[in-house]
DNA sequence: GTGACCACCTGGCCGC
DNA sequence: TGCGGCCAGGTGGTCA
């Protein structure tokens, strides 16, 4: 599923082949996709809209056109194609946007979880979810007191916490377990317990995980790939998530599944023993 | 303010 | 082979 690294490998792929092109029409199959506004009002908003820039805050897409921007989340499944205007549309492409070069953009959703939301250009971050993100891992600055004071007073599981955009901003279920693999800490341990130097270390290993990640396209769990086919081979590298019953790469202890928050959760019951109280 | 729970949705998997 | 039930999971909403 879409975390930070496979919106970013997304956006940059978008980037490098969608910029400057000019929307023609809209077609939208899922109506419920479409938020904020109706279906109408969104594709008359976007016709004649020339797209200026693709930016990605945590794991939201912020398409900027002339006029106004174009929110979209990828939720679990989705994903966007490139594709010319004869091609047969695919039963899980629920929103085309057609380019006056006959060239087509589309959402693609197994799910239908996925969202679009249109917004004024200059005001896009007062948008639900944009407004509350926590700061990102792999953001130059960090300020690690912030992250501490976020995390201090919470009861629940350090990987629920995680999991928290307001608190940091696009780690999801995969990347979570690598950090805390890297971290050496149990899933389940109170975040509340941790000392500011623990919350640093953890920011710090999250940075490591979404850097090498981004740097590998991503990862391509189940049904994951990102915009034009591209496929990510971080999956590759993965020390615990997916990897039930599997020898830990560092110890060969049995990689253990569980669920914290309700999610499923791999760690290595040798290499995450670190507790702090 | 915090935490728990639920809805959204469909393909894949498993057991019968 | 076909069917039913469960699971996966990011986010927002509701309720206690």
């Amino acid at each position: 599923m879409p975390e930070l690294p496979e919106v970013e490998t997304v956006r940059q792929t978008l980037k490098a082949n969608i910029l400057g092109k000019t929307i023609r029409d809209v077609d939208v199959f899922y109506e419920k996709m479409i938020h904020g506004t109706d279906v109408q009002s969104f594709v008359s908003h976007l016709k004649g809209q020339r797209l200026l820039d693709i930016k990605r805050y945590g794991k939201y897409l912020v398409f900027l056109f002339d006029e106004v921007a174009m929110v979209s989340h990828l939720r679990m499944e989705g994903r966007y194609f490139l594709k010319h205007l004869d091609l047969v549309r695919d039963k899980h492409e629920h929103v085309i946007f057609y380019f006056t070069d006959d060239s087509t953009l589309r959402y693609q959703d197994t799910r239908k979880f996925g969202t679009m939301e249109l917004c004024d250009k200059d005001d896009y971050m007062s948008m639900k979810g944009l407004k509350k993100l926590g700061q990102e891992p792999i953001a130059e600055e960090i300020d690690y007191d912030l992250v501490y004071q976020k995390v201090k007073n919470r009861k629940q599981a350090i990987k629920t916490v995680l999991l928290d955009q307001t608190v940091l901003a696009g780690l999801g279920n995969i990347y979570v377990d690598e950090t805390l693999f890297l971290s050496g800490l149990r899933p389940e341990k109170k975040a509340s317990t941790l000392r500011k130097q623990d919350v640093k270390m953890l920011v710090r290993n999250s940075k490591i995980v979404l850097e090498k990640a981004i740097k590998l396209g991503g990862s391509s769990i189940r049904t994951y790939t990102s915009s034009l086919g591209v496929t990510g081979r971080f999956q590759n590298e993965l020390y615990v998530h997916t990897r039930q019953g599997e020898p830990c790469k560092v110890c060969e202890t049995k990689i253990l599944k569980t669920k914290v928050g309700g999610r499923g959760t791999y760690y290595c019951p040798t290499c995450q023993t670190f507790k702090l109280s």
